[in-house]
DNA sequence: TTGAAAGCGCTAACAG
DNA sequence: CTGTTAGCGCTTTCAA
């Protein structure tokens, strides 16, 4: 049970190095004897192989890097979760790099494939884990990578032709507020995510979508830029009850900001929905145990981080098209944060 | 730009590969000249070490596991999260293992020091991840581990020797349960955690203590086996309130039970606090944003995780001593969720 | 201070 | 089907 090398075992085993790395690598290139034989010693002695070795050789570390924002976030920790789960099935660990948004912390985890840390990046942040330089080298070439639609383009790189996978944004954006329309609400104002984020743009046209379609004018005041996160959402929630024409309603675009949202809003004495209807997204764990419960939409979060891994490792193992891209389904959950305005 | 070995960078620099070795990676054991030179050549033409190669021929990895039963969960993302960035200030990347409580999970993980894929294991879990086998093996050593004060007691090892940092359970618990006493409850029910850990059997013995210490008999039945999870607040919750004798305060042993818990009693038509009163514990990033807001145990999330990744390196460097214990310390976060009862 | 050379543990040609 | 052997890229003696 201590520590053996092949050699050792190869040894113990009565047989050469290389009987034993197939044995235990590729067992269907082996006899059946040998394969019971070495297996057998190898259970015996308490052979663990050691991955540095085979890694050196073979040019694969069996690692994926995840680079993501904020791993505190709920909706990312769910991702995540959930793209250890599939990575950890096809025998891929993931490493994971929380930055920040530091670019610099982006930089080193982008490194990783080079270094052969890794062997392919998964990318929740807006930009590319590359310096300009690098891009524009003639010689740099992608490594394997998908990016969860938050990547924003870049002027180096058609960023839109990565893998990607992803919601229907647009729609999604669009049907929060067809449904705040349908309950009445006429003036509705948005909270956004981080502006430079694709889902936060295409989140913000469904807003518009959804207006146009009901005649109602789209209004540049109602539009609140600000960011995927709690603190967000309380801060700007001040904001739109300062507003001239205050609105009946607002759509978050995170139900974290949801959170703070509806905390101010209770905090300066609004009564949720009766006298502001709101409405998230993503369908946090914690959304229908707020006060109210809220109506959000609902991201397929075990889907996407699944999805990520395997697209991913498709990649790496050379077994899909470099160009995947993946729409997952969403969903509006209706609960009780928004309601008829009075 | 291309990819460039050692070999190839050493030829380019008119130097021999140790040279290059020692200019990057001990810059102090060569002479400025060479320094500069293999410097300048490795920054023209974008030399990245193969950390693979090092890692074989050094026996290290550079990564560390953390080992978590449930990332998702609020308190371990902010956790995890620090200990992420602590480690890697001192150089070291973080694989995670999220297992569900999946003991085959937290075997995998926990073969990945044999296996040379980490230098050390970071334990949130109440087992070690280590078969029995293995732990009663006789030339079977522990690689450097920490545990966060979650590792029950194993039939075939002294876990508590084992380094850890964790705050002080016992106290928190009965700061909890104190506070609820000096506002004049004298029927108190907690709802404990997973009550295999550890830290929730000392939380507990701190429940009892303040109850002993104020004159107030324990009494069984309002103890709730519980679990960490909003979940298990939910489902308690309910079991809480079917109570014969009802209690007018609920001690939750983490924030997130008592989301649920708060939840439950809301839906139940209790009001929070008028009706019942809740005490949390963690004081998760959500806490002050419930409503009410909730008054709880405060645990320093991001020392925590900071000093569960020193330790470990300290360890894997051999500049620690292989019993470090660390304490940190707590704070009672008086907020809305508990009153005087009627 | 620098270079030559061995070797970390494994896999994959290649030969038998 | 199995064994021999070279070598993945790096670090670290050892000798100069």
């Amino acid at each position: 049970m201590s520590d053996i090398g092949i050699k050792e075992l190869a040894r113990i085993a009565g047989v050469s190095t290389a009987s034993v790395s197939r044995a235990l690598s590729n067992p269907e290139r082996v006899s059946k004897k040998m394969r019971d034989r070495v297996q057998a010693a190898a259970k015996r002695v308490g052979y663990q192989p050691n991955r540095l070795g085979a890694s050196l050789r073979t040019s694969r570390s069996g690692n994926i890097v995840a680079i993501i924002p904020d791993i505190s976030d709920t909706f990312n920790s769910g991702v995540i979760q959930s793209l250890e789960r599939a990575a950890a099935e096809r025998g891929y660990s993931v490493l994971f790099g929380d930055t920040q948004g530091i670019r610099e912390r982006e930089l080193v985890y982008g490194a990783m494939v080079r270094s052969r840390q890794a062997d392919g990046i998964i990318v929740f942040s807006h930009r590319l884990p590359f310096t300009a330089e690098e891009l524009q080298s003639e010689n740099f070439k992608l490594p394997p990578l998908v990016n969860s639609c938050e990547l924003a383009d870049s002027p180096h790189i058609d960023t839109s032709n990565l893998p990607w996978v992803s919601i229907d944004n647009v729609q999604a954006g669009r049907d929060a507020v067809t449904h705040l329309i349908e309950l009445g609400h006429q003036n509705i104002a948005v909270i956004t995510g981080d502006i430079e984020s694709p889902s936060t743009v295409q989140r913000l046209e469904g807003y518009r979508l959804a207006l146009s379609a009901a005649g109602i004018a789209y209004r540049e005041e109602n539009v609140y830029q600000g960011a995927y996160t709690l603190e967000a959402g309380v801060r700007i929630t001040k904001q739109v009850l300062l507003a001239k024409h205050r609105p009946s309603a607002i759509f978050c675009m995170s139900d974290e900001m949801a959170m703070g949202c509806v905390a101010t809003l209770k905090e300066h004495g609004f009564g949720v929905p009766e006298d502001m209807s709101v409405v998230g997204f993503d369908d946090i764990r914690f959304a229908q145990y707020l006060s109210p419960p809220l109506t959000t939409i609902a991201q397929p979060v075990e889907a996407i981080g699944r999805t990520c891994a395997n697209i991913l490792i498709d990649l790496i193992e050379d077994i899909a098209e470099p160009e995947s891209k993946h729409i997952l389904p969403h969903k509006l959950v209706v609960r009780s944060s928004a309601t008829t305005p009075r």
